[in-house]
RNA sequence: GGUCCUGUAGCCGAGUGGUUAGGCAAAGCUCUGCAAAAGCUUCUACACCGGUUCGAAUCCGGUCGGGACCUCCA
């Protein structure tokens, strides 16, 4: 089975075959550093990542761009509005590239403690204005812009002409204008859902550049045409993004590309769908937004207590990624008991090994469980349905556990399924999905815990259970669990 | 107003027309010195009204509710 992927641009799901066979090229809109990214950026980026991931363990060689915009992106509607970064610059009196290394960073801290791998590359819009004038001249000479007052603005009235200009989003020219507002007496671009290319700069802009149209910063969609195109091509397999970016900013850099190389840009359209709160979207504008610093903390009016990281991203993997996604303090709680419950087992998994006793393999069970687990590859197949494959690990747990507990013999399934199973949950759950253990011991620690388990054990045998309960009640208070396992044994975690 | 998406048990959420998704919570039992964990069992839902079909949560139509995009936002 091979894998198929949901593409907006044809509204269904289509079987995936990359442009040059093994290779994908990817491309992901990433975050306008003017302020810290809130937790529904961060599901738009733990989905790619996942996706990447997957690629990768599918055998493809990826090449995955997510681009860092630090120029040009406008405020408002309004085409000759500040860009943010100086606006931001000017009241806050510092550079605008202070501005952008500050949450640049931010981002960068956020994307490692939620483990998702780093892009093969992170263009910045900055580092390449001159790919950006480029492509505005290609775009003039081609007849697809004009030129006001040092300001280009695509003609996408023309554009419709010869490309129909909503294709992304399904939408007719008519019904666009219709949505759109009056044209302001003051507005020099001539149709209503022109854009800006290339902005001419007031002579006290902060961030400017010289252009054949004089002094100027770029427009907000034409970077990712650029750097997509340099990095990836003018065409390329995977081109993705908040389902938000898709009316505007997408149809928009198709606009740029068809009407510079005559090309859309990319064979798969991605859209990944909004985290809400309440039922309503989390986004910068609405103030109704998480930072995942909050969430890490539990320093939030709406969380009864911290979630790890991985906790978070857990949470994202039980829902499909075109979903829309609730975020609540229950939800969250759910995830972090699952969460647990599953890595849990995968620890027991790790620790099972196939004995040498000639017990009759159990055959049901044995297909039960190999039919558990390659369906893991089927559901990823099916447009990356991490829910689906949870939910057949999930059913692979008690299997796991009941080995461990010998309520099931080890040899009741085949030394090959135990081996696929210990295999696949590893791809699973550290390769693909991307968890890993939250909390690490040390082994000053693993010394000190085997003393008070030898202790311990040495009172029970006695049945001194004041002793043996003082133990564990009082490295309960410290935050340790330790558990008494069948046989005599015991075990810790750290809650 | 236009273009779409969506309405699933206490909560979160998968669902290709016919088989119990799954997680969390709750209840009971087993195990245990007592716990915790684990195992087993129970809770079997698809907004409403029609239609198609042998059969619909799943397809079609309508009604009502929620949301997104059309304007900066992943």
């Amino acid at each position: 089975m091979s894998l198929k992927i949901y593409n907006t641009l044809s509204r269904e799901k289509e079987f995936f075959i990359p442009l040059i066979p093994d290779h994908v090229g990817m491309y992901v809109c990433g975050p306008t550093v003017y302020s810290n990214l809130h937790l529904g950026n961060c599901r738009t980026f733990i989905s790619f990542d996942i996706i990447y991931r997957y690629l990768v363990y599918l055998g493809y060689k990826v090449r995955y761009v997510r681009n860092i915009t630090d120029a040009g992106h406008l405020e408002g509607d309004q085409d000759e509005g500040d860009d943010k970064f100086s606006k931001l610059a000017r009241l806050q009196k510092v550079e605008p590239m202070e501005i952008v290394q500050k949450y640049t960073l931010g981002f960068h801290h956020v994307m490692q403690l939620l483990n998702n791998l780093p892009p093969s590359i992170e263009p910045t819009a900055t580092g390449h204005i001159v790919e950006q004038i480029e492509i505005t001249k290609q775009i003039i000479t081609n007849g697809y812009a004009y030129e006001v007052n040092g300001t280009i603005y695509f003609d996408v009235e023309k554009y419709n002409k010869a490309q129909p200009y909503g294709i992304l989003t399904n939408r007719k020219m008519d019904d666009l204008l219709e949505g759109t507002r009056e044209l302001g007496g003051q507005n020099e671009k001539r149709g209503r859902l022109d854009f800006a290319l290339w902005i001419k700069a007031k002579p006290e802009h902060l961030m400017q550049w010289p252009s054949p149209w004089g002094m100027g910063f770029p427009g907000w969609h034409i970077e990712c045409s650029a750097m997509s195109e340099k990095y990836l091509g003018k065409k390329f397999d995977i081109h993705g993004g908040g389902i938000d970016l898709a009316a505007t900013h997408h149809t928009n850099e198709i606009a740029q590309s068809q009407a510079c190389y005559h090309i859309s840009p990319a064979n798969f359209w991605m859209h990944t769908n909004m985290l809400t709160v309440n039922g309503i979207r989390m986004s910068k504008s609405l103030g109704n937004g998480f930072l995942p610093e909050e969430l890490f903390t539990g320093n939030h009016p709406l969380l009864e207590k911290a979630y790890t990281p991985m906790t978070v991203r857990f949470f994202m993997l039980q829902t499909h990624y075109r979903s829309t996604l609730d975020f609540s303090n229950d939800a969250l709680q759910a995830s972090e008991k699952g969460l647990k419950r599953l890595w849990d087992a995968y620890e027991v998994l790790k620790q099972l090994e196939f004995g040498s006793e000639l017990l009759a393999v159990d055959v049901e069970l044995d297909a039960k469980v190999n039919k558990l687990i390659n369906e893991c590859d089927e559901f990823m197949n099916d447009d990356f349905n991490t829910a689906k494959v949870l939910g057949s690990m999930f059913e692979l747990v008690p299997v796991i556990n009941s080995i461990k507990e010998g309520l099931i013999p080890v040899a009741a399934i085949s030394a090959e399924t135990l081996s696929l199973l210990q295999q696949k949950f590893k791809i699973y759950l550290e390769d693909v999905f991307g968890l890993q253990k939250s909390t690490a011991n040390n082994e000053l620690l693993n010394g000190v815990m085997d003393l008070l388990i030898e202790i311990r054990k040495e009172a029970k045998a006695k049945r001194d259970f004041v002793t043996s309960d003082k133990i564990r009640d009082q490295l309960a208070e410290t935050g340790i669990n330790l558990k008494d396992e069948r046989g005599g044994e015991m075990s810790w975690e750290v809650y």
